[in-house]
DNA sequence: CATCATCCGTGCGCTTGCGCACACATAAAC
DNA sequence: GTTTATGTGTGCGCAAGCGCACGGATGATG
């Protein structure tokens, strides 16, 4: 069904996923851009003039409060987007989008996104649909950080993160990672701690290797599974080759 | 600039804001239903036929985990709709919608809506730019798990209804606000009792009179006033008469 | 090789919220 | 008017997570 792209563009599975006819036609407008860990895409409340479509760069949605604080309401990758604010209508959103982990995206000018949007294609659908499943995912976070012990969680960001990777390595402190859930280091690295004696995982001095994905997705909560499965559905038929 | 129609669907801030073509066109489609109190409009995984515009119902859009608690991740009254996996693409969500305030809504069968949205005009925007507010909304909520007090999030939730609400009296027991919030009942008793000791609100046995708007919105964290002022950037210009 | 910054382990007191149990009040039902 | 169901107050003990503090280890820098 899915028709193969003469370009590394196929690495991103949402553009992967379009007809031949709409890929000839945003291709043109496509740049490669390489995004360097911790750079911000998007400042909360800044407009927004880009869309990107990461390849290989993870990139984390986070919400910053007065006070300094922070929490991660998602993430995406390779199977999705960043910049939803700008098909939706609101051109900003009040949330930062920061590089979480270095590599690559397309990035596609605000212009050339609403001119194949509004054709009501493939693209459009596609766009709406990753919508829904970041909102599913944002949802699960909302219940998840009301239910959920930081280890449940730990466990989930880590599946997360090791579906959007290429490898079982993270490069990744156990301090950036409770900025993202939104706890402290040391809970972070109690939770860590646990899952290193158990088998689950390995680090040393920012760097976590999974070692048994099986056991890692028996010790999270439901909530990976969930928007997991919520992504294949909305998703899954036009990305066929993938997983 | 927003268009006086002759009808109560006016009520609905979403429908008032279509321009007067728009309206006439979608008005046959629109049936006024009443909705009960703990009344269930869509099933978590089922699959939706209709579209609903609240006038004065409120609708809570809750989660319900393996283990059967539940926390609620948003809520729509005239201000938006239920319904957004139908014009999303996805037909359904892993989310329940529960009718939280008795009163009434209109409803649109799913093909119209199809029909309206893929015209691409005010209609589809608004609808977007709602599911823009929504997300906001959801996020909010995900922070607002993570990083605040039960009193806080009871005076956010509060003020909530208060601006979907027509009066100052709410139906709701200390158990059922608990399940919204996510937390256990004891929990919003204590919360609750110290808010009236505060005269920010008196409560007998499932009703509760908001007594003291300023001073409750002081108590509350800054979700509330984040999550309204994005609403008012997006739908804003749309909706101009309103408040 | 010595210094320094960064990352992680650990301990302690404290607060918030949980789970449970039960008493008491007020409304509804008969 | 008595019974019954429902809603709220309160009091435990307990666990999770917070804020703070400090010490040790590891890797980078010069």
């Amino acid at each position: 069904m899915s028709v193969k792209h003469t370009d590394d563009a196929v690495m991103n599975h949402l553009i992967a996923a379009l007809p031949e006819d709409e890929f000839i036609r945003i291709k043109p407008t496509l740049e490669p851009v390489s995004l360097t860990l911790g750079e911000v895409i998007y400042e909360s409340g800044q407009q927004l003039n880009n869309i990107y479509f990461p390849t290989t760069a993870i990139i984390s949605l986070l919400y910053i409060m007065e006070n300094g604080s922070t929490a991660e309401i998602g993430m995406s990758g390779n199977d999705g987007l960043v910049g939803i604010a700008l098909y939706m209508g609101g051109s900003t959103t009040p949330s930062r989008a920061v590089v979480q982990s270095a590599g690559n995206a397309f990035r596609m000018p605000s212009s050339a996104l609403h001119d194949e949007f509004s054709l009501g294609g493939v693209f459009q659908k596609i766009l709406l649909r990753y919508t829904q499943s970041l909102m599913t995912q944002i949802s699960q976070t909302a219940v998840c950080n009301r239910l959920h012990s930081v280890e449940q969680q730990l466990c989930r960001w880590l599946l997360i993160n090791h579906d959007l990777l290429q490898t079982n390595k993270l490069i990744m402190t156990h301090d950036l990672i409770a900025n993202m859930l939104g706890v402290r280091r040391e809970g972070v690295s109690i939770a860590a701690g646990h899952l290193q004696q158990l088998g689950l995982i390995k680090y040393v001095r920012g760097t976590i290797t999974m070692m048994n994905r099986d056991a890692l997705e028996r010790a999270a909560c439901e909530c990976y599974r969930v928007v997991k499965d919520e992504y294949d559905r909305l998703l899954g038929k036009y990305i066929s080759k993938n997983r």
